[in-house]
DNA sequence: TAACGTTTTTATCATTTGTTAAATAGTTTC
DNA sequence: GAAACTATTTAACAAATGATAAAAACGTTA
Protein backbone atom coordinates (compact mmCIF):
# COMPACT_ATOMS: atom_id res chain seq x y z
CA UNK A 1 0.00 0.00 0.00
CA UNK A 2 1.54 3.12 -0.86
CA UNK A 3 0.60 6.83 -0.43
CA UNK A 4 -1.85 6.74 -3.32
CA UNK A 5 -3.45 3.66 -2.55
CA UNK A 6 -3.63 -0.16 -3.39
CA UNK A 7 -2.28 -0.76 -7.00
CA UNK A 8 -5.20 -2.68 -8.97
CA UNK A 9 -1.86 -5.13 -9.99
CA UNK A 10 -0.63 -6.01 -7.13
CA UNK A 11 -4.31 -7.03 -5.93
CA UNK A 12 -5.11 -9.12 -8.70
CA UNK A 13 -2.04 -10.75 -9.08
CA UNK A 14 -1.77 -11.41 -5.24
CA UNK A 15 -4.99 -14.01 -5.14
CA UNK A 16 -4.07 -15.55 -8.69
CA UNK A 17 -1.20 -15.21 -11.55
CA UNK A 18 -2.99 -14.71 -14.89
CA UNK A 19 -1.11 -14.20 -18.13
CA UNK A 20 -1.85 -10.51 -19.50
CA UNK A 21 -4.23 -10.89 -21.93
CA UNK A 22 -6.85 -12.47 -18.66
CA UNK A 23 -5.59 -9.92 -16.36
CA UNK A 24 -6.98 -7.17 -18.98
CA UNK A 25 -10.11 -8.70 -19.79
CA UNK A 26 -10.54 -8.56 -15.37
CA UNK A 27 -9.22 -5.14 -15.77
CA UNK A 28 -11.88 -4.26 -18.85
CA UNK A 29 -14.38 -5.00 -16.40
CA UNK A 30 -13.14 -2.50 -13.78
CA UNK A 31 -14.01 1.26 -13.18
CA UNK A 32 -12.63 3.38 -10.38
CA UNK A 33 -14.91 5.39 -8.02
CA UNK A 34 -14.99 7.65 -5.07
CA UNK A 35 -17.26 7.95 -2.21
CA UNK A 36 -17.02 10.30 0.84
CA UNK A 37 -16.65 8.83 4.46
CA UNK A 38 -20.03 7.82 5.40
CA UNK A 39 -21.69 6.63 2.01
CA UNK A 40 -23.60 3.34 2.48
CA UNK A 41 -22.29 1.38 -0.45
CA UNK A 42 -24.33 -1.71 -0.05
CA UNK A 43 -27.73 -1.78 1.35
CA UNK A 44 -29.30 -4.78 3.41
CA UNK A 45 -32.16 -7.23 1.69
CA UNK A 46 -30.85 -5.58 -1.71
CA UNK A 47 -29.43 -7.82 -4.51
CA UNK A 48 -25.94 -6.22 -5.03
CA UNK A 49 -24.89 -6.23 -8.97
CA UNK A 50 -21.37 -5.39 -7.70
CA UNK A 51 -18.40 -6.02 -5.75
CA UNK A 52 -15.49 -3.85 -5.28
CA UNK A 53 -11.79 -3.59 -4.07
CA UNK A 54 -10.89 -1.02 -1.72
CA UNK A 55 -7.80 1.19 -3.33
CA UNK A 56 -7.51 3.52 -0.78
CA UNK A 57 -9.97 4.12 2.83
CA UNK A 58 -11.82 1.17 5.36
CA UNK A 59 -15.09 0.15 5.26
CA UNK A 60 -17.29 -2.08 8.06
CA UNK A 61 -20.04 -3.89 7.26
CA UNK A 62 -23.06 -4.39 9.11
CA UNK A 63 -26.35 -6.12 10.06
CA UNK A 64 -29.02 -5.24 12.83
CA UNK A 65 -29.46 -7.43 15.98
CA UNK A 66 -32.96 -5.86 17.31
CA UNK A 67 -32.08 -2.58 17.40
CA UNK A 68 -28.52 -2.30 17.66
CA UNK A 69 -26.02 -2.60 14.77
CA UNK A 70 -23.32 -5.58 14.73
CA UNK A 71 -20.61 -5.27 12.89
CA UNK A 72 -19.23 -8.46 11.36
CA UNK A 73 -16.25 -7.09 9.01
CA UNK A 74 -13.93 -4.60 8.41
CA UNK A 75 -11.66 -3.85 5.44
CA UNK A 76 -8.75 -1.78 4.57
CA UNK A 77 -6.85 -0.88 1.32
CA UNK A 78 -6.73 -4.04 -0.97
CA UNK A 79 -9.44 -5.91 0.49
CA UNK A 80 -12.42 -6.85 -1.19
CA UNK A 81 -15.86 -5.69 -0.42
CA UNK A 82 -18.41 -8.34 -1.48
CA UNK A 83 -22.26 -8.98 -0.31
CA UNK A 84 -21.45 -12.98 -0.51
CA UNK A 85 -25.27 -13.36 -0.76
CA UNK A 86 -25.60 -11.62 -3.93
CA UNK A 87 -22.22 -12.29 -5.32
CA UNK A 88 -22.55 -16.76 -4.82
CA UNK A 89 -26.84 -16.87 -5.24
CA UNK A 90 -27.59 -13.79 -6.77
CA UNK A 91 -30.18 -13.28 -3.42
CA UNK A 92 -30.74 -10.43 -1.20
CA UNK A 93 -27.82 -9.64 1.15
CA UNK A 94 -28.65 -9.27 5.12
CA UNK A 95 -25.40 -6.58 5.16
CA UNK A 96 -25.18 -2.77 4.86
CA UNK A 97 -21.51 -1.98 4.01
CA UNK A 98 -20.36 1.59 5.18
CA UNK A 99 -17.43 3.71 4.49
CA UNK A 100 -15.59 4.82 7.18
CA UNK A 101 -13.63 7.31 5.33
CA UNK A 102 -12.63 8.83 2.38
CA UNK A 103 -13.08 5.97 -0.13
CA UNK A 104 -11.23 5.36 -3.65
CA UNK A 105 -12.71 2.27 -4.86
CA UNK A 106 -12.37 -0.12 -7.51
CA UNK A 107 -16.10 -1.79 -8.95
CA UNK A 108 -16.22 -4.47 -10.83
CA UNK A 109 -20.37 -5.79 -12.12
CA UNK A 110 -20.69 -8.99 -10.48
CA UNK A 111 -22.80 -9.91 -13.96
CA UNK A 112 -19.32 -9.54 -16.47
CA UNK A 113 -17.32 -11.65 -14.07
CA UNK A 114 -19.34 -14.41 -14.07
CA UNK A 115 -19.41 -14.10 -17.81
CA UNK A 116 -15.78 -14.44 -17.74
CA UNK A 117 -15.72 -17.24 -15.70
CA UNK A 118 -17.00 -19.49 -18.04
CA UNK A 119 -15.11 -18.12 -21.12
CA UNK A 120 -11.42 -18.22 -19.38
CA UNK A 121 -10.39 -21.30 -17.72
CA UNK A 122 -7.58 -18.85 -15.65
CA UNK A 123 -10.28 -16.29 -14.25
CA UNK A 124 -12.26 -19.28 -13.66
CA UNK A 125 -9.38 -20.36 -11.44
CA UNK A 126 -8.85 -16.54 -10.08
CA UNK A 127 -12.13 -16.82 -8.99
CA UNK A 128 -11.55 -19.83 -7.08
CA UNK A 129 -8.69 -18.46 -5.55
CA UNK A 130 -10.49 -15.60 -4.56
CA UNK A 131 -13.36 -18.06 -2.86
CA UNK A 132 -10.72 -19.86 -1.39
CA UNK A 133 -9.29 -17.08 0.52
CA UNK A 134 -12.06 -15.65 1.72
CA UNK A 135 -13.04 -19.05 2.60
CA UNK A 136 -9.94 -19.06 4.53
CA UNK A 137 -10.11 -15.88 6.30
CA UNK A 138 -13.65 -16.60 7.59
CA UNK A 139 -12.18 -19.95 9.10
CA UNK A 140 -10.15 -17.96 10.92
CA UNK A 141 -12.05 -15.52 11.98
CA UNK A 142 -15.00 -18.25 13.43
CA UNK A 143 -12.24 -20.41 14.97
CA UNK A 144 -10.98 -16.96 16.93
CA UNK A 145 -14.24 -16.58 17.84
CA UNK A 146 -14.62 -19.73 19.24
CA UNK A 147 -11.43 -20.74 21.14
CA UNK A 148 -10.41 -17.26 22.39
CA UNK A 149 -11.79 -15.14 25.10
CA UNK A 150 -12.85 -11.39 24.23
CA UNK A 151 -9.51 -10.35 25.66
CA UNK A 152 -7.44 -12.66 23.37
CA UNK A 153 -9.56 -11.78 20.09
CA UNK A 154 -8.78 -7.79 21.05
CA UNK A 155 -5.27 -8.14 21.64
CA UNK A 156 -4.99 -10.10 18.32
CA UNK A 157 -7.11 -7.29 16.79
CA UNK A 158 -4.42 -5.04 18.16
CA UNK A 159 -1.35 -7.14 17.14
CA UNK A 160 -2.30 -8.13 13.38
CA UNK A 161 -3.93 -4.23 12.45
CA UNK A 162 -2.92 -1.98 14.79
CA UNK A 163 -3.91 1.05 13.09
CA UNK A 164 -8.20 -0.42 13.05
CA UNK A 165 -7.77 1.60 16.89
CA UNK A 166 -6.90 4.70 15.46
CA UNK A 167 -9.44 4.50 12.62
CA UNK A 168 -12.31 2.91 13.91
CA UNK A 169 -15.04 3.88 16.67
CA UNK A 170 -14.37 1.35 19.58
CA UNK A 171 -18.39 0.75 19.39
CA UNK A 172 -17.78 -0.88 16.22
CA UNK A 173 -14.39 -3.07 17.46
CA UNK A 174 -16.93 -3.68 20.36
CA UNK A 175 -19.37 -5.46 18.04
CA UNK A 176 -17.03 -6.75 15.86
CA UNK A 177 -15.48 -8.53 18.69
CA UNK A 178 -18.89 -9.70 19.80
CA UNK A 179 -19.01 -7.95 22.97
CA UNK A 180 -20.52 -4.53 24.67
CA UNK A 181 -18.58 -1.25 24.16
CA UNK A 182 -18.76 -1.09 28.11
CA UNK A 183 -17.07 -4.73 27.90
CA UNK A 184 -14.50 -3.64 25.39
CA UNK A 185 -13.73 -0.28 27.51
CA UNK A 186 -13.18 -2.61 31.04
CA UNK A 187 -11.04 -4.99 29.14
CA UNK A 188 -8.62 -1.63 27.58
CA UNK A 189 -8.58 -0.53 30.87
CA UNK A 190 -7.54 -4.14 32.44
CA UNK A 191 -4.48 -4.45 29.91
CA UNK A 192 -2.94 -1.06 30.79
CA UNK B 1 -30.22 -39.47 1.27
CA UNK B 2 -30.99 -42.83 0.90
CA UNK B 3 -30.65 -45.63 3.36
CA UNK B 4 -27.51 -46.52 0.66
CA UNK B 5 -25.89 -42.79 1.81
CA UNK B 6 -26.15 -40.27 -0.74
CA UNK B 7 -25.06 -40.16 -3.97
CA UNK B 8 -22.07 -39.21 -5.49
CA UNK B 9 -23.67 -37.59 -8.98
CA UNK B 10 -25.86 -35.74 -6.51
CA UNK B 11 -22.67 -34.62 -4.62
CA UNK B 12 -21.21 -33.41 -7.69
CA UNK B 13 -24.14 -31.85 -9.20
CA UNK B 14 -25.34 -29.69 -6.75
CA UNK B 15 -22.48 -27.73 -6.65
CA UNK B 16 -22.40 -27.05 -10.10
CA UNK B 17 -23.81 -29.24 -12.86
CA UNK B 18 -20.96 -30.23 -15.29
CA UNK B 19 -20.78 -32.09 -18.60
CA UNK B 20 -20.81 -35.99 -18.82
CA UNK B 21 -17.20 -35.47 -19.77
CA UNK B 22 -16.00 -33.16 -17.25
CA UNK B 23 -17.83 -35.18 -14.70
CA UNK B 24 -16.71 -38.47 -15.94
CA UNK B 25 -13.08 -37.18 -15.02
CA UNK B 26 -13.75 -35.79 -11.95
CA UNK B 27 -15.48 -39.73 -11.33
CA UNK B 28 -12.64 -41.16 -12.20
CA UNK B 29 -10.25 -39.28 -9.65
CA UNK B 30 -12.27 -40.65 -6.73
CA UNK B 31 -12.39 -43.78 -5.11
CA UNK B 32 -15.01 -45.15 -2.01
CA UNK B 33 -12.83 -45.84 1.07
CA UNK B 34 -14.73 -47.09 4.15
CA UNK B 35 -13.64 -46.14 8.29
CA UNK B 36 -14.95 -47.58 11.54
CA UNK B 37 -16.18 -45.04 14.57
CA UNK B 38 -13.54 -43.61 16.18
CA UNK B 39 -11.43 -43.28 13.08
CA UNK B 40 -9.46 -40.19 12.49
CA UNK B 41 -9.77 -39.33 9.57
CA UNK B 42 -7.16 -35.90 9.87
CA UNK B 43 -4.60 -35.28 11.97
CA UNK B 44 -3.45 -31.55 12.91
CA UNK B 45 -0.01 -30.21 11.96
CA UNK B 46 -0.26 -32.68 8.84
CA UNK B 47 -0.69 -31.67 5.35
CA UNK B 48 -3.90 -33.62 4.38
CA UNK B 49 -3.34 -34.92 0.56
CA UNK B 50 -7.25 -35.67 -0.22
CA UNK B 51 -10.63 -34.26 0.42
CA UNK B 52 -13.56 -36.76 1.09
CA UNK B 53 -17.27 -35.95 0.63
CA UNK B 54 -18.98 -38.13 3.10
CA UNK B 55 -21.52 -41.09 1.70
CA UNK B 56 -23.29 -42.33 5.17
CA UNK B 57 -22.34 -41.39 8.71
CA UNK B 58 -21.19 -38.04 10.56
CA UNK B 59 -18.08 -36.57 11.64
CA UNK B 60 -16.43 -33.76 13.43
CA UNK B 61 -13.42 -31.51 13.21
CA UNK B 62 -11.77 -30.24 16.69
CA UNK B 63 -8.78 -28.43 17.75
CA UNK B 64 -6.79 -28.52 21.25
CA UNK B 65 -7.53 -25.05 23.37
CA UNK B 66 -5.42 -25.81 26.25
CA UNK B 67 -6.38 -29.33 27.15
CA UNK B 68 -9.66 -29.72 25.80
CA UNK B 69 -11.11 -30.52 22.39
CA UNK B 70 -13.47 -27.96 20.77
CA UNK B 71 -15.43 -28.89 18.21
CA UNK B 72 -16.17 -26.50 15.56
CA UNK B 73 -17.96 -28.06 12.52
CA UNK B 74 -19.64 -31.30 11.92
CA UNK B 75 -20.36 -32.95 8.43
CA UNK B 76 -23.29 -35.61 7.63
CA UNK B 77 -24.22 -37.25 4.75
CA UNK B 78 -23.17 -34.69 1.30
CA UNK B 79 -21.11 -32.94 3.35
CA UNK B 80 -17.05 -32.01 2.06
CA UNK B 81 -14.45 -33.08 4.70
CA UNK B 82 -11.52 -30.56 3.93
CA UNK B 83 -8.90 -29.53 5.62
CA UNK B 84 -8.44 -26.25 4.22
CA UNK B 85 -5.34 -25.23 5.24
CA UNK B 86 -3.97 -28.30 3.12
CA UNK B 87 -6.54 -27.87 0.41
CA UNK B 88 -5.74 -23.82 -0.29
CA UNK B 89 -2.39 -23.38 0.93
CA UNK B 90 -1.09 -26.81 0.53
CA UNK B 91 0.21 -25.93 4.46
CA UNK B 92 -0.68 -28.00 7.74
CA UNK B 93 -3.88 -27.94 9.68
CA UNK B 94 -4.90 -27.52 12.90
CA UNK B 95 -7.69 -29.82 12.94
CA UNK B 96 -8.12 -33.26 13.64
CA UNK B 97 -11.28 -34.99 12.30
CA UNK B 98 -13.13 -37.79 13.96
CA UNK B 99 -15.71 -40.25 12.61
CA UNK B 100 -18.51 -40.18 14.64
CA UNK B 101 -19.97 -43.30 13.23
CA UNK B 102 -18.91 -46.01 11.24
CA UNK B 103 -18.38 -44.45 7.90
CA UNK B 104 -18.81 -45.01 3.86
CA UNK B 105 -16.53 -42.15 2.37
CA UNK B 106 -15.53 -40.29 -1.14
CA UNK B 107 -11.91 -39.44 -1.47
CA UNK B 108 -10.36 -37.12 -4.11
CA UNK B 109 -6.84 -36.86 -3.43
CA UNK B 110 -6.49 -32.75 -4.02
CA UNK B 111 -3.49 -32.95 -6.72
CA UNK B 112 -5.58 -34.47 -8.80
CA UNK B 113 -8.38 -32.27 -8.20
CA UNK B 114 -5.97 -28.98 -9.05
CA UNK B 115 -4.73 -30.72 -12.20
CA UNK B 116 -8.44 -30.82 -13.45
CA UNK B 117 -8.43 -27.09 -12.65
CA UNK B 118 -6.13 -26.55 -14.76
CA UNK B 119 -7.00 -28.35 -17.51
CA UNK B 120 -11.09 -28.20 -17.42
CA UNK B 121 -12.86 -24.95 -17.19
CA UNK B 122 -15.72 -26.67 -16.19
CA UNK B 123 -14.23 -28.11 -13.40
CA UNK B 124 -12.66 -24.74 -12.56
CA UNK B 125 -15.67 -23.29 -12.09
CA UNK B 126 -17.02 -26.52 -9.76
CA UNK B 127 -14.05 -25.68 -7.60
CA UNK B 128 -15.15 -22.02 -7.64
CA UNK B 129 -18.89 -22.88 -6.56
CA UNK B 130 -17.51 -25.39 -4.47
CA UNK B 131 -14.94 -22.98 -2.48
CA UNK B 132 -17.85 -19.97 -2.74
CA UNK B 133 -20.75 -22.54 -0.91
CA UNK B 134 -18.19 -23.66 2.05
CA UNK B 135 -17.82 -19.47 2.23
CA UNK B 136 -21.50 -19.42 3.17
CA UNK B 137 -21.73 -21.64 5.42
CA UNK B 138 -18.82 -20.41 7.12
CA UNK B 139 -20.09 -16.83 7.24
CA UNK B 140 -23.56 -17.79 8.28
CA UNK B 141 -22.00 -19.83 11.00
CA UNK B 142 -20.11 -16.59 12.12
CA UNK B 143 -22.33 -14.60 12.32
CA UNK B 144 -25.09 -16.84 13.66
CA UNK B 145 -22.05 -16.93 16.88
CA UNK B 146 -21.16 -13.22 16.82
CA UNK B 147 -25.28 -12.16 16.88
CA UNK B 148 -27.15 -15.06 19.24
CA UNK B 149 -27.24 -16.05 22.07
CA UNK B 150 -26.05 -19.53 23.39
CA UNK B 151 -29.59 -20.48 24.11
CA UNK B 152 -30.64 -19.36 20.12
CA UNK B 153 -27.94 -21.40 18.91
CA UNK B 154 -28.91 -23.94 20.62
CA UNK B 155 -32.74 -23.98 19.13
CA UNK B 156 -31.15 -23.63 15.95
CA UNK B 157 -28.78 -26.33 15.64
CA UNK B 158 -31.98 -28.13 17.09
CA UNK B 159 -34.06 -27.13 13.92
CA UNK B 160 -31.63 -26.84 10.95
CA UNK B 161 -30.53 -29.91 11.80
CA UNK B 162 -32.55 -32.20 14.63
CA UNK B 163 -31.13 -35.40 14.15
CA UNK B 164 -27.34 -34.19 15.38
CA UNK B 165 -28.86 -34.46 18.96
CA UNK B 166 -29.45 -38.12 18.73
CA UNK B 167 -26.08 -38.83 16.64
CA UNK B 168 -23.37 -36.88 18.60
CA UNK B 169 -22.61 -36.41 22.24
CA UNK B 170 -23.43 -33.02 24.48
CA UNK B 171 -20.17 -32.22 25.15
CA UNK B 172 -19.14 -31.97 21.34
CA UNK B 173 -22.04 -30.20 21.09
CA UNK B 174 -21.87 -27.78 23.76
CA UNK B 175 -18.02 -27.04 22.44
CA UNK B 176 -19.66 -26.45 18.84
CA UNK B 177 -21.84 -23.94 20.53
CA UNK B 178 -19.14 -21.82 22.37
CA UNK B 179 -20.26 -23.13 25.70
CA UNK B 180 -19.36 -25.66 28.40
CA UNK B 181 -21.31 -28.66 29.05
CA UNK B 182 -22.73 -27.79 32.08
CA UNK B 183 -23.79 -24.65 30.50
CA UNK B 184 -25.72 -26.46 27.38
CA UNK B 185 -27.44 -28.72 30.06
CA UNK B 186 -28.49 -25.79 31.80
CA UNK B 187 -29.86 -24.43 28.36
CA UNK B 188 -31.71 -27.77 27.80
CA UNK B 189 -33.25 -27.88 31.17
CA UNK B 190 -34.46 -23.56 30.57
CA UNK B 191 -36.13 -24.61 27.63
CA UNK B 192 -38.61 -28.05 28.63
C1' DT C 1 -30.00 -57.94 36.32
C1' DA C 2 -25.95 -56.44 38.69
C1' DA C 3 -21.77 -54.01 38.22
C1' DC C 4 -19.08 -50.96 35.81
C1' DG C 5 -17.92 -47.07 32.96
C1' DT C 6 -19.56 -43.16 30.48
C1' DT C 7 -22.59 -39.32 29.73
C1' DT C 8 -25.60 -35.89 31.39
C1' DT C 9 -27.63 -33.17 34.94
C1' DT C 10 -27.71 -30.61 39.14
C1' DA C 11 -25.69 -27.73 42.79
C1' DT C 12 -22.57 -24.21 44.48
C1' DC C 13 -19.68 -20.48 44.06
C1' DA C 14 -16.50 -17.42 41.23
C1' DT C 15 -15.87 -14.80 37.11
C1' DT C 16 -17.25 -12.57 33.07
C1' DT C 17 -20.32 -10.00 30.48
C1' DG C 18 -24.70 -7.30 29.95
C1' DT C 19 -27.61 -3.27 31.22
C1' DT C 20 -28.43 1.22 32.60
C1' DA C 21 -27.01 5.56 33.94
C1' DA C 22 -23.84 9.04 34.98
C1' DA C 23 -19.25 11.12 34.47
C1' DT C 24 -15.38 12.25 31.71
C1' DA C 25 -12.93 13.10 27.47
C1' DG C 26 -12.77 14.50 22.88
C1' DT C 27 -14.66 17.02 18.56
C1' DT C 28 -17.14 20.17 16.06
C1' DT C 29 -19.52 24.39 15.41
C1' DC C 30 -20.58 28.93 16.00
C1' DG D 1 -13.16 29.63 23.54
C1' DA D 2 -17.88 28.34 25.05
C1' DA D 3 -21.64 25.45 23.85
C1' DA D 4 -23.31 21.42 21.84
C1' DC D 5 -22.63 17.03 20.37
C1' DT D 6 -20.36 12.55 20.23
C1' DA D 7 -17.38 8.98 22.00
C1' DT D 8 -15.42 6.64 25.80
C1' DT D 9 -14.95 5.37 30.53
C1' DT D 10 -16.55 4.31 35.07
C1' DA D 11 -19.91 2.65 38.49
C1' DA D 12 -23.47 -0.40 40.32
C1' DC D 13 -26.22 -4.11 39.92
C1' DA D 14 -28.32 -8.12 37.16
C1' DA D 15 -27.81 -12.03 34.25
C1' DA D 16 -25.16 -15.46 31.98
C1' DT D 17 -21.44 -18.49 31.85
C1' DG D 18 -17.32 -20.98 33.81
C1' DA D 19 -15.21 -24.28 37.18
C1' DT D 20 -15.48 -27.93 40.22
C1' DA D 21 -17.66 -31.62 42.37
C1' DA D 22 -21.28 -34.73 43.23
C1' DA D 23 -25.53 -37.07 41.84
C1' DA D 24 -28.36 -39.13 38.49
C1' DA D 25 -29.22 -41.31 34.11
C1' DC D 26 -27.82 -44.16 30.52
C1' DG D 27 -25.29 -48.04 28.11
C1' DT D 28 -22.50 -51.95 28.02
C1' DT D 29 -21.04 -56.24 29.42
C1' DA D 30 -20.49 -60.19 32.21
Amino acid sequence: MTNNGMELNQIIDTIYPLTAKSKNLIKESIIETKFPKGHILFKANKIETSIYFIKKGIARAYAYSDDNQITFWFGKEGDPIVSMQSYVNNQKGYEDVELLEDCELYELKIEQLQKLFLEDIQIANWGRKFAEFELIKSEERLIALQFNTATQRYLALLKNYPSIIQRVQLSHIASYLGITQVSLSRIRASIK
